[in-house]
DNA sequence: CTGGAAATAACATCTTTATGCGATAGGTAG
DNA sequence: CTACCTATCGCATAAAGATGTTATTTCCAG
């Protein structure tokens, strides 16, 4: 029977060994290296034949993140689940830019982290539910209270589309079979509902977070 | 005790009366409704109180995506859960992006059901490793094909960081300590890597779409 | 050692944007 | 009916951005 064989990136004694405790002590997994610190493990996991990599997202000098970058840059073909305390949102989207497949809380069981190490073997990402929630929240325009952003009227929100495609006032106005000045007075009622002053502003405003 | 009251939109009627069963057997959790169209569900949801909403991605008339966007255009505090027999990542992003909170295949297991509309309802979002993965990869710039675009500096990539900010010349001069004739040369330099005339050309071709 | 990026800078010129102040017409909610 | 919003258009001006040309310094690979 095949070993999924983990490799531990983890700057805490104790959890670091307990993980490898658990792993090794687990039918199925065997943890073949451990790390208390990024530039070590981006020296030696490209070669370790690790199937899964555990990394904790708060390292002393070069964070997880960082390390989860240069190693996914090395070989792309590894799997990297991250380890954190925090729920931190920012994180969580820096991470999974970094390459990471899967994202877990600390405080998962251990049956759990098992199974995640297993899913991700597998082709899966596991993450808890609450990190998936803001994953998926990424997905939908709102945020959780109100939606702040001023609504835009259907002709404003036809210019506000061609100005994010870097279309100039003159081509917009061909476009649309209107006046360039019209396209002006549109732009000037966007910007004046979102309170901003510039196109690209505008733009990053309406479409992003 | 409080019961998790679970409302269902699914065609076919054997699937819709074994998870009305499954769930109004289970302790925690009731079924309050159960409808075979998106038509009748969207006339009766949003008067139910209903906590999770079972969705079938396949529905006849209107699907269930449509239907998830009109009941959360109704109600944005409503929790849905999709469901499907298909893993395609089209129909997965067009539901995050109608509103769904969670989404699974269709074999998942009973237990693993009402597990889900449980952390639904705590706020989670839960999803399949697999379709987690997708997700995850939407995040990750694609290693399919080429990335064709042409390698800018450091300072040029700072630079049009900057510009993807919405800073004017003069600021970005500022905040780099450089002349404001030095962040023109910079964006010239970029306009003319990428094969951009404008800002926002060049912020939407670098950040892709 | 040498050629070539990369970063810095200046100056001129032209285009595009941003903004202030109006104005007219159609539609709708109160 | 009236007030308000939306869409349309005009003119004027100031600010910001795009572009052409040229030049110095540093650093690195060949």
């Amino acid at each position: 029977m095949m070993e999924i064989k983990v490799a531990i990136v983890e700057d805490n004694d104790g959890i670091r060994e307990s993980l490898s405790i658990l792993i090794s002590g687990s039918a199925g997994f065997k943890c073949i290296a451990a790390f208390n610190n990024s530039e070590s493990a981006i020296d030696r996991i490209p070669f370790l034949n690790a199937d899964v990599i555990l990394m904790d997202i708060n390292l002393p000098g070069k964070s997880g993140i960082e390390c989860t970058r240069v190693l996914k840059e090395k070989n792309s073909k590894l799997l990297i689940i991250m380890q954190t305390v925090y729920e931190n949102s920012e994180m969580i989207f820096e991470s999974l830019k970094a390459g990471a497949s899967g994202y877990l809380l600390k405080r998962t069981p251990p049956a759990k982290l098992l199974e995640a190490i297993e899913e991700v073997y597998k082709g899966g990402s596991p993450m808890s539910s609450q990190i998936a929630r803001m994953v998926v929240e990424s997905f939908q325009s709102k945020p959780k209270g109100e939606n702040n952003l001023p609504l835009l009227s259907d002709r404003e929100e036809e210019i506000l589309h061609h100005l994010s495609r870097g279309y100039r006032y003159k081509e917009i106005a061909e476009k649309l079979f209107i006046s360039i000045d019209t396209v002006r007075s549109h732009v000037r009622n966007i910007y004046e509902k979102l309170h901003v002053r510039s196109r690209t502003e505008a733009v990053l405003k309406y479409y992003k977070k």
